[in-house]
DNA sequence: CGATAATCTGACCGATTGGACAGGTTTGTT
DNA sequence: AACAAACCTGTCCAATCGGTCAGATTATCG
């Protein structure tokens, strides 16, 4: 049973479950401050409001807790991307990713600088899943990728490449957020900042990939 | 520089330099590896082969040494894009800060993830040179940038949104590596796989910014 | 009601942490 | 040789860590 299909649960299963959200809200946020292994279990408490004893009660250790905070995260990715097919329009599916995947690193900064975090630090946690799950679903988009360019529907880029950078270019709001506006000299990011990330984001993969943007062409300059 | 005692006495201070890099160097891996709280100035001293409290001699405490390590990292990339003037071809040089910011990644993939883990948790020790070198460096790029697309060089990109691609995107291979290496099924990076990296992230800057590659013309797909 | 189970927590524990420091050793100078 | 300065480290310490547990409290049910 996911955690969030859990709080709507009704009867004593629903108190039980409100505490352990409670608990997991707080340990996403000192995780992701402060490290796995900068993280105390007390901060944690502190933060949820409860006694330290209470949270082991709940979760047992503090790796088992982090775990369910990353199994969590996972979760937010899940439908990325899950029902496209090479049929699909390639410019259309690539700029709803990247908006997708934009919108949640500005909504969720934090689930996005603990994942960044557990990478960082090897998987130590993950691997298998990276191995696993996520594999899997990067060989599957990789291959729609492929069947676009073999249609001619777009340029011949390196698949994995484009996915990668997607993903980097799209995190880097979330992860470096204090570099970035300590860099562009804004104490936050706000709506129009947003839409002015997301429409460069999205010029630069179609073009990168032949594709335009209807209505927005890109004016062309020769290199020499 | 000859002395009398040339056998002997190399000069105090060059052993003393010696020294204290032995222990940049460990502690540099040790951050690296397992963050500012996770890393112990113990296996610090293991890992550079001298008593712990001998890393406290040269180097007073943990935030001391920390901070070093860092100082020592911000010096690498104090040489990129130094002596660009709006003279120059954009094309040239945006294609040689990308192959010259990769190649480092590359080279010092620790540093790069030792630079990252300091951003992620808030820069709590680099957030006075975010907001001074580093926001000078960045501004005076920028308005290189601004000075090409004035004068028709290139097309009308966000200039700081560039740069953040470039940074994000290079930056990537080193902090995610197990995680690239994972989705691509491969056990490390080769001669191969770099410069694959280096061509693919050329380009789409390149033709993200309506520039082309001499001889690598990207064939346009219309979209629709 | 009484009893059984689930929930909760203050107090405690061994282990590890960053750091201090006394005292030993080496080096440099006269 | 004698002395001082710099260098080095074994040993100790208070603080904090994740985790345990006995026992108090509350909810559930025949």
């Amino acid at each position: 049973m996911s955690t969030a299909s859990a709080v709507r649960a009704r009867g004593p299963a629903k108190d039980r479950a409100r505490k352990r959200a409670v608990i997991l809200e707080a340990a996403e946020a000192e995780f992701a401050d402060a490290g796995y292994q900068g993280a105390s279990m007390q901060a944690i408490a502190d933060r949820a409001g409860v006694p330290k004893a209470n949270v082991h009660y709940y979760f047992g250790s503090k790796e088992q807790l982090y775990r369910q905070v990353l199994e969590d995260i996972l979760g937010l990715w899940n439908d990325f991307l899950s029902d496209v097919t090479p049929a699909d329009d390639p410019a259309l599916v690539l700029e709803g990713f990247v908006r997708q995947k934009l919108r949640l690193a500005f909504a969720r900064p934090r689930a996005s600088r603990l994942f960044a975090q557990e990478i960082l630090r090897g998987a130590p946690v993950l691997a298998p899943h990276l191995e696993g799950d996520m594999r899997r679903w990067f060989a599957s988009k990789t291959r729609i990728v492929e069947a676009w360019i073999e249609a001619g529907r777009m340029a011949a880029v390196e698949p994995d490449l484009l996915l990668f950078t997607i993903w980097s270019t799209t995190q880097h709001y979330a992860d470096f957020e204090v570099q970035v506006l300590a860099l562009t000299e804004k104490p936050r990011y706000d709506d129009a900042a947003v839409e002015r990330i997301a429409d460069f984001l999205v010029n630069l993969v179609l073009s990168g990939c032949g594709l335009e943007r209807a209505g927005v062409p890109l004016e062309r300059i020769a290199h020499g």
